[in-house]
DNA sequence: GCCGTTTTCGGCCCGACTGTTTTCAGTCG
């Protein structure tokens, strides 16, 4: 059982404990031990009871809930709470914008136990009679639920590919004299996943017993040349049968989206029987598309003309920007982080950015602080050389767009990163105009996260990408790709756009823990969608070409007026 | 439930924002 898992159990019993009105302090001691599981800076499972209990903010009575949870999947307390409330006011919980307290107000005073009573209660505007809600309140609610109904049966791609590996391994054991492949959506690196699609060769009858035997899957239907299962975290799965001789071109249209497919139709039929995928294309007098690329936009013009784009590679990454340390809310030392990258992802550098002084949240840094921070990364530099540390910051986009700290501060960073963390509900005016106050700070180097959007959880803040994208060109602000696979943001729909008007983008992890760092491989496989290459990446620069691009935007900003 | 002693009890307690109130409660990052 993974720390977060852990965690997640904490917070629902917290909340539980918030609703049925227990003491108040045993329900933050329980909040925060959620809190701080979810920050260990090693796996609980390794843990024993003195190494958890001698943690701040988990006692001897935490660290016996927690090795309950790794060997039973749940303690008492939990399960007691769980036991006497509904299944549909536990889901209440998980909707955004919904706590214990409102949740205890539907429950109790509305009598409403599901989460559909409450999205019909919603449309017969039914709740604007409890007290402490009214429309605005209730429209919310309503648009959570609607975000929340839309999210049922998708999954992140992130998380996909950790259920679906294991699947292919197997088939891959099981029938070795066969091929087998990921296809559609999964193959094509989406950045949500509504099923997975296996092309393979083994024979269907053999399949559908090596389903069935499995005690994870559940089959829930059989077609001519194609079956379908679930598994036991209701990710949907398809095998699609094919045979040797036809393998390359199954996988080729299978894997496109309709309209990739479509227009290849459009150009003349592919033809069935080549050996590779290549051939195919070549047959049609393309070269080669990545799968990332077939999703019908601009890919098969490009291939007609001869320029597609040279795909970045995660291993043209030469260093990583945006990424915290306990300094803030990261969970490894900035030493930590530093060797990480030096020595297992064997980078060139690591650019910091720790919260800026309003993320109070997340400890975000004081200029007294802030000094610490430098002082410790210049020693480090020094050790590490020619290893190098970037002295950056996330800055808070303030309300009205301004940054988060006077100039002479600002002025002192190699670079700086400009997100929005707060008052997320505005209007897309609003929204457009705090952003563009912001690129247009001659302080900032990156665009952080441009919707705040959490993918399957929040829709980001609603956003004019034309302007914003327009902004950063006539500013030369990169545009962060956040790699976190919740975020994926920017979306790679918008990338083209961008590198039209010759904005640079940053594929960044924002990673608050060493093994964050590898999240960059999402932010690969989304760029790569977007059809961008190396030379347009800010963090595939040399540590010597990304300092002096860093040095030549400070001397700007020294000519200003 | 955790913590730190004035050391085994008694205090603990993000802040901004929003929407609902009419001075504050709930939620979030």
């Amino acid at each position: 059982m993974e720390n977060k898992a852990i965690a997640k159990a904490f917070k629902l019993c917290s909340q539980l404990m918030e609703l049925y009105n227990q003491n108040p302090f045993r329900t933050k001691a329980m909040a925060s031990a959620s809190f701080k599981i979810d920050k260990l800076p090693f796996p609980a499972v390794d843990a024993s009871l003195e190494q958890l209990a001698e943690r701040p903010g988990i006692g001897k009575s935490t660290a016996e809930k927690i090795h309950s949870l790794i060997s039973t999947g749940s303690f008492k307390e939990l399960d007691e709470l769980v036991a006497k409330t509904p299944i549909g006011v536990l889901e209440m919980l998980s909707i955004k914008g919904l706590g214990p307290k409102k949740v205890q107000i539907v429950w109790n005073d509305l009598g409403i136990e599901t989460v559909g009573e409450l999205l019909y209660a919603c449309n017969e505007n039914r709740l604007v009679e409890a007290k402490g809600f009214g429309l605005k309140t209730q429209e919310e609610i309503r648009k959570a639920i609607e975000f929340a109904n839309a999210a049922q049966g998708l999954f992140l791609y992130a998380k996909a590919e950790k259920i679906a590996a294991p699947l292919l391994v197997a088939l891959e054991e099981n029938f070795k004299d066969d091929k087998h492949s990921f296809t559609g959506e999964f193959r094509r690196k989406c950045e949500i996943i509504s099923a997975i699609d296996i092309l393979t060769t083994a024979p269907q009858a053999a399949l559908i017993k090596f389903i069935e035997a499995n005690e994870h899957y559940t089959l829930l239907e059989t077609y001519d040349t194609s079956l379908q299962f679930s598994d036991s975290f209701s990710l949907k799965y398809q095998l699609l049968c094919s045979n040797h001789a036809n393998f390359a071109y199954d996988l080729l249209v299978h894997t496109g989206s309709d309209a990739h497919i479509q227009q290849l139709q459009a150009l003349q039929q592919p033809i069935p029987g080549a050996e590779t995928e290549e051939a195919i294309y070549h047959k049609l007098g393309l070269p080669y598309i990545a799968p990332e690329l077939r999703e019908g936009l601009q890919e098969i013009s490009w291939a007609k003309e001869n320029r597609l784009p040279v795909l970045i590679k995660f291993t043209d990454l030469k260093g990583t920007l945006h990424n915290h340390t306990t300094y803030s809310d990261g969970v490894h030392t900035l030493a930590q982080m530093a060797a990480y990258c030096k020595d297992e992802l064997r980078l060139e550098y690591l650019g910091i950015c720790d919260h800026s002084k309003t993320a109070v949240y997340a400890n975000g840094l004081s200029a007294e602080r802030l000094k610490e921070q430098w002082a410790e990364i210049d020693a480090l530099n020094q050790q590490l050389a020619p290893f190098k540390i970037f002295k950056g910051i996330e800055s808070d986009i303030l309300a009205d767009g301004s940054l988060d700290y006077p100039d002479e501060i600002l002025a002192q960073f190699d670079f700086v990163v400009a997100s929005i963390h707060s008052n997320l509900r505005m209007d897309q005016e609003k929204a457009t105009q705090r952003l563009i106050r912001a690129i247009e700070n001659p302080y900032t180097t990156i665009l952080g996260h441009p919707t705040g959007r959490l993918l399957l959880s929040r829709a980001g803040y609603p956003v004019d990408f034309k302007r914003v994208i327009d902004a950063c060109a006539a500013n030369s602000v990169v545009i962060e790709i956040n790699a976190n696979p919740l975020r994926l943001d920017l979306d790679w729909r918008w990338q083209q756009y961008a590198l039209e008007k010759g904005v640079l983008l940053s594929i960044n992890p924002d990673a608050h823990r060493t093994e964050g760092l590898m999240d960059m491989q999402y932010g690969i496989h989304v760029a790569r969608k977007g059809g961008l290459s190396a030379e347009c990446c800010l963090n595939a620069f040399s540590a010597e070409n990304i300092a002096l691009f860093f040095q030549k935007r400070k001397l700007k900003l020294k000519q200003l007026p």
